[in-house]
DNA sequence: TGCTGGTGATTGCATATGCAAGTACATTCA
DNA sequence: TGAATGTACTTGCATATGCAATCACCAGCA
């Protein structure tokens, strides 16, 4: 009744993701007043050079269009980025980071590059994070969020 | 700026998590009508015989208490399942599958396996999985929700 | 030019979520 | 026994989420 046998690593994949993401949300936010889906946001957009476009933005970091766009508009409250103008395209919206949110990721990475690691790296060997990778990588499928 | 190596894996991790479950969530709503979060409680109380405590089973779906509550309010409505004393300890609520929720799950229950296998088991040789399922339940940790 | 279909972003709305507080019962220990 | 502490579940509340509809703009074609 529960199904076919590799049903179980299907299981592992839920319960390891629930039980992190959990735990780092909470590690993030008490130690840095971050939430994760924030510092994801900020993360992102250090990894492209610094600014992106909504779609874009919304695409990297796992979730819909309409909630980025509230997300941001958050973010813009706290100074953390910034709105500007696509100047290829009048509709395009080009989010930015500030100087200030920048700083406020300079001091959140580390925290939680610490806990993706001791909760995550240094309890997998490099052959077992390697196999993780590539049969995540794929099994993943390219569909856009919201 | 992006942080160490073995990171990919993680990132690996979170995009292979969200593109599967969304896809899974709405191909099983499409097809059966029901939620995912619901199917999960039907399947895991059925995994367990047919019935849980409320604690159990919110552990077991992995969300907080609060949404268990409010979870098996819909299903009792729905006819799904049905709440019952614990017969040691007056506090506590059993929840039971009905006849209905069973006769649900057994049509869902295929469905959503196969999703499952289309979509993340087929993808992956054996050692894949194993390799997965063991790393995966080193690094979840056994936090309760809610 | 002007019409049609497509895309980027935002907003209305309904719903889902968790935390913290509250209620009811259980357990411990003096 | 009975006061204090702990556990099981529920509810108030604030917030987060996505879908569908909308607005503004772009691109193609007659």
């Amino acid at each position: 009744m529960p199904g076919g046998r590799g049903l179980h690593a299907w299981d592992a994949l839920l319960r390891a993701h629930a039980t992190l993401l959990r735990e780092l949300e909470t590690d993030l936010e008490s130690k840095t007043g971050l939430a994760l889906a924030d510092f994801d946001v900020l993360a992102q957009l250090a990894i492209a050079g610094g600014s992106l476009r909504m779609t874009e933005l919304a695409d990297r970091a796992l979730i819909s269009r309409s909630g980025m766009t509230r997300r941001v508009t958050r973010l813009v409250h706290e100074g953390l980025v910034r709105r500007a103008h696509a100047d290829s395209d009048a509709r395009g919206v080009v989010v930015q980071l500030t100087k200030s949110g920048l700083d406020r990721l300079t001091v959140a990475a580390p925290v939680h590059v610490r806990g993706v690691s001791d909760l995550f790296l240094t309890k997998l060997d490099d052959q077992e994070l390697a196999v993780l990778e590539s049969a995540l990588a794929k099994v993943t499928l390219d569909c856009t969020f919201g």
